[in-house]
DNA sequence: GCCCACTATCAACAATTTGTTGATAATCGA
DNA sequence: TCGATTATCAACAAATTGTTGATAGTGGGC
């Protein structure tokens, strides 16, 4: 028996006055009724109605159990239909995780057409590079850039990341363009330290192999910084169009070595789970998807 | 799934932290509690719970829920444990329906000592010789005498009630004593306007036949009155000895035509059910059983 | 860095429970 | 007294329950 249903039973027996009403305006046949009404007598151990074919009466536990089941089942009706708006309405506050360099360039007007659709919808970004736990941190999207280990998470593939090896035109005219990854040896490299390589990819391997005891380049945590270093001729940078795309445009960068660009990587939202998603979850997601075009404006 | 066990395993699921324990402190598997919380969630269309092997952390809709969820479970523990206090303490209103001239001379001390018995329960005497509707008025017991007519009620034989021919030491002087059933005719009968002939006892079936159109008796609906036109001299009664017994004892009326006797009837208690009685209930009639002694003190 | 214990969940099954239909007893008005 | 209405009972097919064994993911310890 679902004592709800019981519940919500005996409490129309006593509202209409009749077992055969209430079952009528419940949608079952009154045999129902009168098993949900008798289970939860034997259940609660009293008897709650006095009752012959003709005539209903409550008994002095019925009267005090009618009182307070009315105000629980009305609870429980409000509670549901609370969380019912919550999910069909797209509200509540939205915890995002994004990468930090790409947040700053291309999220902001991002996020500001989101709430202009969805005003019901509270944002709280964290900008964050290092691996963060989707559970733990209690986050409902993480947007993360690179390759993903499998797991038991969600993670949709928002757009490609394309990578570019690039240096600033002074640079290159100093200590010559590499025309192939052996060139490469002895410029200086700006390297990102959170870089996921993948040793499939040609230049990622030469990196793993030559890059990393590198001494004469720089390494950062802020991709930012080191496209700003090879604008200013600091060395040759491996980085994110999204990042480098606009120096590129201007003419502040050039990208070399384009034969060996390695397989895009991907921008993806990650969250917990497919089914039962928060609607704010599911609309960010399905909005974000939607949003970057096709070449992506910062290629 | 029952919606208040659901609720329960996903209340114990966030305050012990894990599922596991969860499903020990409930005593139950913990596929069952996981199965539980995630029909609730299913029923609920949303997810509560971000769960990995590890850590679970509550939904925004999961918050909400859980918040609310716990104030409902209380209110139901607490109105489960009020409605068992009901019945295990006896207490309440006691509302009884008993024959007026029955209550008026034997049920006061009764009552008293049931009080003192249980101090919880209150009692509301309602006195009527109609035939009172137990379900309809909202009796929890009704006294009766007479043979009951079968029905869905149950009726528990408290004392046999004899029924006695009687008339003053005078009015037999001057009308004769009668010895058979034919020396009635004649007589002035006192009739009891409620009593209930039953033609398989002679002298029923005798009254039924000559007592009804009797014009020179007198009718009323008060068994006392009667008794005391018949110690006044106004004729011949045909009253219960817990009403007649005291004048007789006193030699003011004598009884006649012992040999037709009828069968005595009963006093019954009415209720409503065997099963699920409320324990005033209960124990009133319990009470009332053994109350009046055998052979009873009005004999 | 790799295993291992622990955890949540899945899958499949027997056992129970559900809601249905048809039948029965009780009540009240005509 | 009969007939209409009502609550309940009985029995059954269908759905659901809670169990057991298996699987994948996780995080701490060596």
């Amino acid at each position: 028996m679902d004592r709800i249903d019981a519940m919500r039973a005996f409490v129309t027996v006593v509202s209409e006055g009749a077992f055969a009403r209430a079952a009528e305006r419940l949608n079952m046949s009154p045999q129902l009724v009168s098993k949900y009404v008798s289970q939860l007598e034997q259940h609660l151990g009293v008897r709650l109605l006095n009752r012959t074919t003709r005539q209903i009466h409550l008994t002095e536990a019925g009267t005090s159990y009618h009182q307070r089941a009315q105000q629980v089942l009305h609870d429980i009706d409000d509670m549901e239909s609370q969380i019912g708006d919550l999910q069909s309405e797209a509200r509540g506050l939205l915890r995002i995780s994004a990468p930090v360099s790409f947040a700053i360039r291309h999220m902001a007007p991002l996020l500001s057409e989101f709430q202009k659709a969805h005003p019901g919808v509270g944002i709280d970004l964290q900008l964050n590079d290092r691996k963060v736990d989707v559970v733990e941190e209690g986050f409902d999207v993480v947007l993360r850039i690179g390759h993903l280990k499998s797991s038991s998470l969600i993670a949709k593939r928002i757009a490609p990341i394309r990578m570019v090896v690039c240096a600033s035109p002074d640079y290159l005219k100093q200590n010559g363009t590499p025309e192939h990854l052996e060139d490469l040896q002895g410029h200086r490299y700006l390297r990102y330290s959170y870089i996921e390589l993948d040793s499939s990819q040609p230049l990622h391997r030469w990196l793993q192999n030559n890059g990393q005891n590198d001494s004469n380049g720089m390494t950062s945590n802020n991709g930012d910084v080191l496209v700003e270093a090879a604008v200013a001729g600091a060395g040759i940078a491996l980085q994110p169009t999204f990042i480098a795309g606009s120096a590129i445009k201007e003419g502040k960068l050039k990208v070399v070595l384009q034969d060996f660009e390695p397989e895009p990587m991907g921008l993806y939202a990650v969250y917990a789970h497919r089914q039962l998603l928060a609607s704010k979850v599911r609309s960010f997601v399905d909005f974000i998807d939607g949003y970057f075009g096709d070449p992506h404006y910062w290629d």
